[in-house]
DNA sequence: GTCTATAGTATGATAGAC
DNA sequence: GTCTATCATACTATAGAC
């Protein structure tokens, strides 16, 4: 009977309490004592699993970005127009903060250091997927008429991309609203803006 | 002839040099060795300037805090209407991250841990100060008949802190564009919204 | 204001028994 | 799969000389 999220093996649910404390506090402010205290076992027993500290948080982003990217390329080869693209990448996003909260918010905070190294090189190479793929739906829209022509597609980027993950710090999973509400009034404040009439 | 920012005075430029590599790589991912590397001396002769690492970034978020209130409160008490008193924050939060960069920085990053020791509750209230006058702000606004009245004023409270601040990790200052322009951009983003017509 | 030298602790990780 | 025991290192911080 596990205990944390949906993990059946000892290794999953370990790697659950791991994501957890790391989403909390930081990977640096975890220390791999903090992990196995959570999962009332010792430090050393960890290494029966895992090959270190920073295998798990990578296993866990990696294994995170390869689901979202079989949604995110399906939405891109779908036959929607590029404004409806736009909506499902971002519903996909919300859908994300709510079903891996806690990998979403390491991303967060952590993946700009954890990038520096090289082992953490493909999160840099996904960053640049993800503006191809945001940026080209913008200017697609632009040119299809469906969204102003006077934006300046790269900075809508960076506020539509930053809006959508920075959620991760207040949304909570089972609360009050669903990711689908979320994303409703995210898009609507964004196509439609704030100011009566 | 100090190196780093406006600094004028040794420890002034010992601070500067700390709130740098704060930002870049996070409080817990800099050790007090690599402050003083950076400042060109041994890691002991740091604690002739400062008590501890903690007071380094503590003195750094709280003067920057107490500086930016200065100007919210002044824009709180001016005799704007509701919808430009908005505008006016959204512009004074454009210039603290243009002015103080590092500590915007190290504020979105590192802040929601350090709030959870009790040296740095302050944190936390002026979080609680923060929401209540952009809320209330926004709240006059849909009163006033500036904003729409459909408007979840809590979520958009969170949607506008988020992407003012969240733009730290992508605005260079001295770069491409003006803190005053990004705040044009993404002041009509939010009140006209993206889609054509 | 900085250096030398070092104390005291926390941390990531390993080897082998059970 | 976990425990016992421990290593090697990195870290914050201190005391006193210069």
């Amino acid at each position: 009977m596990p205990r944390e999220g949906t993990a059946v093996t000892r290794r999953e649910e370990l790697l659950a309490i791991a994501a957890r404390l790391f989403a909390e506090r930081g990977f640096k402010n975890t220390t791999v004592r903090d992990i196995a205290d959570a999962a009332g076992i010792l430090s050393g027993s960890l290494y029966h699993h895992f090959d270190s500290k920073e295998a798990m948080v990578d296993e866990l982003l990696d294994s995170f970005q390869q689901e979202l990217w079989v949604r995110y390329d399906a939405i891109a080869a779908s036959d929607r127009t590029p404004r409806q693209k736009l909506e499902d990448v971002v519903r996909a996003s919300f859908d994300a903060i709510d079903q891996h909260h806690s990998e979403v918010a390491i991303f967060q905070t952590d993946a700009a250091y954890l990038g520096t190294f090289d082992r953490f090189a493909y999160l840099e190479e996904r960053n640049v997927r993800f503006r191809t793929l945001w940026t080209g739906l913008l200017a697609e829209g632009v040119a299809s008429g469906e969204l102003r022509s006077d934006l300046d597609v790269e900075l809508v980027y960076r506020f539509l991309r930053d809006t959508v993950w920075v959620a991760v710090r207040w949304y909570r999973p089972g609360g009050d609203l669903t990711p689908g509400q979320v994303a409703d009034q995210y898009l609507h404040i964004l196509l439609e803006g704030i100011r009566h009439g």
